[in-house]
DNA sequence: CACTTTTCCCAAAACGTTTTGGAAAAAGGA
DNA sequence: TCCTTTTTCCAAAACGTTTTGGGAAAAGTG
């Protein structure tokens, strides 16, 4: 014989009395069926408005909220968005990546979503942590960063067909949905700025080979140059590494002064400011005085060091929110090659990009 | 008239077609009942070895993945835990918070749970976040970080008997499950250890007041200082905002050394670190030669700088991992008073902590 | 008044699991 | 052989919603 459905039990030894309130319970109290306490709080218009009214008042005074679980196997969705961090490959440092995410969080919550995050030490726990939420049937979409050139997650998603939104790009033909920083069009803008100011001898410090980003920083950086009557001169161009952004920036602009010819301003990502700034200390170089510095992003060491940095500032905030918006849009079913947006990035001129001495 | 059950349906405009196969789908298969199956694969006794074997092959071969969200239904788990960062309040940076996390979500997700992420801008927000996984029935516990002496979470769930285990510690006499550094050990230890050397004017810069940290990292101090026969001096005590870690603690090292009996060495966290050296830099003071320093948590910056930084060395992986687990245990219904852990500090001796000269 | 349309509500099905409470079949015991 | 116990399976209920497909009452129409 079966208990009678009883709303809520009293749990033994469970922690947690559920105080809360049922469709059921509350459609009791209001004497009308769950049927239409759920249609009338959906707004639904086969309810009157009186009713519409009642219920409205008795579901707030009883603080009943319809239990999320539920209504995702009735409706087929989990109403929850996934995203895979991978720390070991920083990117996750002060306030660009946290911005990113809190646009991103604050518009999930406001589509009554939830975001779901994974932890991952490196590109095969990526993997394997996505795959779980998709192939487990834990989430909706998926949001993806630090984009590699060539990304085994763009694939596998398309592959399924399922629904996801970059930020970021790749090298993918089949069409996907993506917001990106025009990195090409930043490092563009200082670097004609910086031959503005008459420099002549302008270097690239840049981000770690297959990823995608630095591909339009190194891109931005050639056509700046070009534009500004330039050479490119390989010498002056360099990677840093994710592993140790410091130590690999540090000994790159050792070795990039002992050219007999060196430059008088770098260009890089902000992440790698500090080895900059310890191999300039070493060999006596004021920042901004001796060499002019435009970094890659404002994180807090920009604005605090004297002197300051200037710096290209993406707008990490507002992109999360768009990506967040368009994947609800590619999983209502509208086609991701809509959705490709590239956002401009604003240079912050402070008080490392003064004219050559 | 109702569609006969159909599995999966071809959707019209949805972008993702399910692909995996159902309990019903995989039992028809097997010609067994969903019962037997559910219960062949969960290794109930009941069901022979033979068909049990059976039944986990072609569940593999079928790939087949119960449904988390039909299971949480039935199970009135959400199997879900929840956390809210607040990356105003600082306290992201670095590896500290990620270490946390990535041990965290390491231990939930080998318990086959998730880890939802709230992000808020400030105590407002980060309570209303909190009441939103709470009352909405979106996780089965929650975890907190960066607690206050005064906290109102914690009295909010403990009022409604909702499993959560502290990060951290604070003032509140009902029992709590937590897990804690000893930041007060740990900054015995430096303090004697520096006062071992030989200094015997020692400084400390404090995390902002109002958490539950600085407390500890104070008692520590003064306990330190204490067990070495030194006599405590306000003036050498001071505290730096999470709002601007960097510049309030420039601020202050700078008016520390006008002192006319200045310090020999510095106490501090370590994302305060690039305020003291800015300050020391300005007034022509080496760190470590000059000044010793021991900083809290062991950032990038602790191990690149040159001369590298002593520091205070939490095992926040660990200390994440332990959070879950017991967690788990709170969510079952142990009773949380048994579970508070302080867990030991390890000191790491670098460069900057000498003898004073 | 008789018929049609509109308004308002609801019983039952469905989402995909797990759990309950047997029951049939097989094995064991006399 | 007949009764008891054990083994192995399963139908139905339950979790708490939303959606489906009416249907009764009220309102409009001739």
């Amino acid at each position: 014989m079966f208990l009678e459905q009883s709303g809520n039990r009293i749990g033994f030894g469970e922690g947690f009395k559920s105080m809360t309130i049922n469709l059921k319970q509350l459609s009791k109290l209001l004497k009308l069926s769950p049927t239409t306490v759920s249609r009338a709080l959906a707004d639904y218009p086969d309810v009157s408005a009186k009713t519409r009214a009642r219920v409205k008042q008795m579901a707030i005074q009883q603080g009943y909220q319809p239990n999320p679980v539920a209504r995702r196997l009735q409706k087929g969705k989990t109403e929850t968005i996934g995203i895979v961090i991978t720390p070991e490959q920083n990117y996750f440092s002060d306030t660009f990546f946290i911005d990113l995410l809190s646009g991103i969080s604050n518009q999930i919550t406001r589509a009554g979503y939830e975001l779901i995050l994974g932890v991952a030490s490196d590109e095969e726990h990526e993997m394997q942590s996505m795959r779980r939420m998709v192939e487990g049937k834990r989430v909706d979409g998926m949001i993806l960063t630090l984009i590699r050139e060539q990304d085994p997650r763009v694939g596998y998603l398309l592959d399924r067909d399922f629904p996801f939104v970059l930020y970021g790009r790749t090298r993918e033909t089949r069409p996907y949905a993506f917001v990106d920083m025009d990195g090409k069009q930043a490092f563009e803008k200082a670097c004609t700025y910086l031959a503005g100011l008459g420099h002549r001898r302008i270097a690239l410090l840049n981000g770690e080979p297959g990823f995608m980003f630095p591909v339009g920083c190194r891109e931005g950086y050639e056509s700046g140059l070009f534009l500004s009557g330039l050479e490119l001169d390989p010498d002056l161009i360099r990677e840093w590494k994710h592993k140790d952004p410091s130590q690999s920036s540090y000994r790159w602009t050792l070795e990039l002064f002992k050219n007999d010819n060196p430059p008088t301003a770098i260009l890089f990502q902000t992440e790698a400011v500090n080895g900059i700034f310890k191999g300039l200390d070493e060999l006596n170089l004021q920042p901004g005085k001796d060499v002019a510095l435009i970094g890659y992003d404002d994180l807090e060491i920009a604005r605090i060091h004297r002197p300051s940095l200037s710096v290209l500032r993406p707008q990490a905030r507002e992109a999360g929110q768009r990506v967040v918006n368009i994947l609800m849009e590619v999983i209502k079913g509208e086609d991701p090659g809509k959705f490709q947006e590239i956002h401009q990035v604003e240079m912050v001129i402070r008080e490392t990009s003064l004219p050559p001495s």
